[in-house]
DNA sequence: CTGTTAGCGCCTTCAC
DNA sequence: GTGAAGGCGCTAACAG
């Protein structure tokens, strides 16, 4: 039965002594490195199952040099894209006997710093990071010892710093492409107070496409809020205070959208007839919402996927010695708001 | 500048040579035990600075017999409601210096077990788990070890065991009491196939409910169905073949419920006029439906922290002996589909 | 105020 | 086919 107090884990020296073997045959029968007699193995099989012997991980890696874990430090795991993200990569790296540790930091720098330090303290095999600036200093200090690092949304590569990313810039540029294909005629964007990093990359894709369509660009259809659903909540309203209103919105991603719509429907707006409201990363509640939402697919799981192949790569030494830099091709996902 | 190849970490032994001091007095200087003379903390204050020395936890982990590490293990962290788990159990472990060690199963008994196991190797200090069934057999093996557990959504405590749960016949009670209160005269429930667990807890909570008001409980108004949203939608259908169809529809949670608001708008059935929509969780798109869902709050954020609090208790003592169990009573969010 | 030393549990080289 | 022993990096008696 179930112990109510602290009970001393039982080590592979109580196995051994239980036995009446050396913990070094133990050591050989659990990791096959060398053989043992099928008599002695058998023994000390039935007295691993009778103690309950699980072999301690702590000694196991700090003899190794080792741990078999992955660090993926996030924003925040309650916006749907992380979780996507930490699944796509748990499924690559659990197969490979990979734990996956994973920490919110709120996208605040000195929790990031304390995080990635944890990591190091920790001395996991390697770190994924992502904050919405996708900046490399942020995990420089692991990247100095030697711990193989994937940057999420990140644009320039760094010694020791491999980056996934979906082509934001692409991913502007479709979207505006899709919204003018539509006939929309004044499409806003709402994007985050930073200049770097994927929102930036999103407008620029977005005045390129307008470019190209020989369309003016007016600044005052650009805000930047608080990348948040409350943000994009405040964004919709500045908009509807313009005196040429839109009449198709673009938001840096899928929690900001649902924002827009908050205010939208507040406002008795009809989407899209009204306005028009489109995201990006096509996170599960978009084919929830109502209308359910046009946006632009990201792919996260397959991101959380490739991040875990990079790393892998690292591990095992197959990858290449420069860093390397894996693109997504975004793709518009029409639903029922654009 | 970041490194290439992979760097031996610095340990203390470093720190202390290059300072010219013993590792004692380096460990002191860094856990503050014992007084150091101010220009020695100096001097290893600065060497540790110049080597860019971090502690290894493996190795205190081994001597301590403490990771400062906790799991959680749910079933699938892309379903909004563990993330919000996460994000509590975080706020309140962080603070402590704990980490949060997070893994999904997919509901999978084997991955669980797996799940389990892998968190005893790596001696994690407390150990949350949750799956659909809360089923204490699957941590029988952590308890036993000695590791605290907290289940989320179990009924019944275990030696070593205790339970976080939402009071999900108190949460059916007070919904269908809501609809009663409301004037609704036929209240309808759509749940899950399994009799055991929250969805039958809930159905059991709405049986007493009727029975108080003296009102007859009728079969033919309780349907299962797969819990999901073509569940919901197909539930639906089958209620509105009903010779007396009902006018109020309860739902086991709120991804069901958008199902059955679904098939209400296919039919042209005005909501809640025509019929009335209720459901369970609260979870962020009942916001934003159309219109917005009625539902029961089980506060899982709240849930998270009790869980980190129950784990504190347990790790430093302060806890009663017995088992113990935390019922977070439900509240009925009022908003326009009932 | 500081140092020496004995493990924590495991893997692995070397020896039999 | 099996053992003995060293050491991964750290903390905490025990000694000055």
């Amino acid at each position: 039965m179930a112990q109510q107090g602290r009970r001393r884990h039982v080590s592979i020296t109580d196995v051994a002594a239980q036995a009446g073997v050396s913990i070094t045959t133990v050591s050989h029968m659990l990791s096959g490195q060398r053989p043992v007699a099928a008599a002695t193995a058998a023994r000390v099989q039935q007295v691993i199952a009778d103690l309950g012997y699980e072999p301690n991980r702590l000694a196991r890696g700090l003899r190794l040099q080792r741990t078999d874990t992955v660090a993926l430090v996030i924003p925040d795991i309650t916006n749907p894209f992380y979780p996507l993200i930490a699944r796509g990569l748990q499924n690559v790296l659990g197969p490979a006997g990979l734990q996956v540790l994973v920490t919110s930091t709120d996208a605040d720098p000195a929790a990031e710093e304390a995080a990635v330090q944890q990591m190091i303290t920790r001395r996991v095999d390697g770190l994924a990071f992502a904050d919405y600036q996708a900046d490399h200093r942020r995990v420089a200090a692991a990247a100095e010892v030697g711990i193989p690092v994937v940057l999420l949304g990140g644009r320039t590569t760094r010694p020791g710093i491999d980056v996934v990313s979906s082509d934001d810039v692409a991913g502007g540029t479709i979207a505006a492409e899709y919204l003018i294909g539509r006939g929309y005629q004044r499409i806003a964007f709402i994007t985050g107070a930073e200049r770097v990093g994927s929102p930036a990359n999103r407008v620029l894709g977005y005045r390129h496409a307008l470019r190209e369509a020989g369309r003016p660009y007016a600044p005052s259809l650009v805000v930047r809020e608080e990348i948040s659903r409350d943000g994009g909540a405040r964004a919709m309203q500045r908009l509807l205070t313009l005196r040429q209103t839109p009449d198709a919105v673009l938001c840096t991603n899928d929690v900001v959208a649902l924002g827009a719509l908050d205010t939208a429907k507040a406002r008795g707006l009809r989407v899209p007839e009204d306005v028009a409201v489109m995201g990006f990363d096509d996170i599960d509640i978009a084919a929830l919402t109502t209308p359910t939402l046009t946006t632009v697919s990201n792919r996260p799981r397959e991101q959380g996927e490739a991040i875990g192949r990079l790393l892998l790569g690292r591990l095992n030494g197959s990858a290449p010695r420069g860093p390397q830099r894996i693109l997504f091709d975004p793709a518009v996902v029409q639903r029922d708001s654009a």
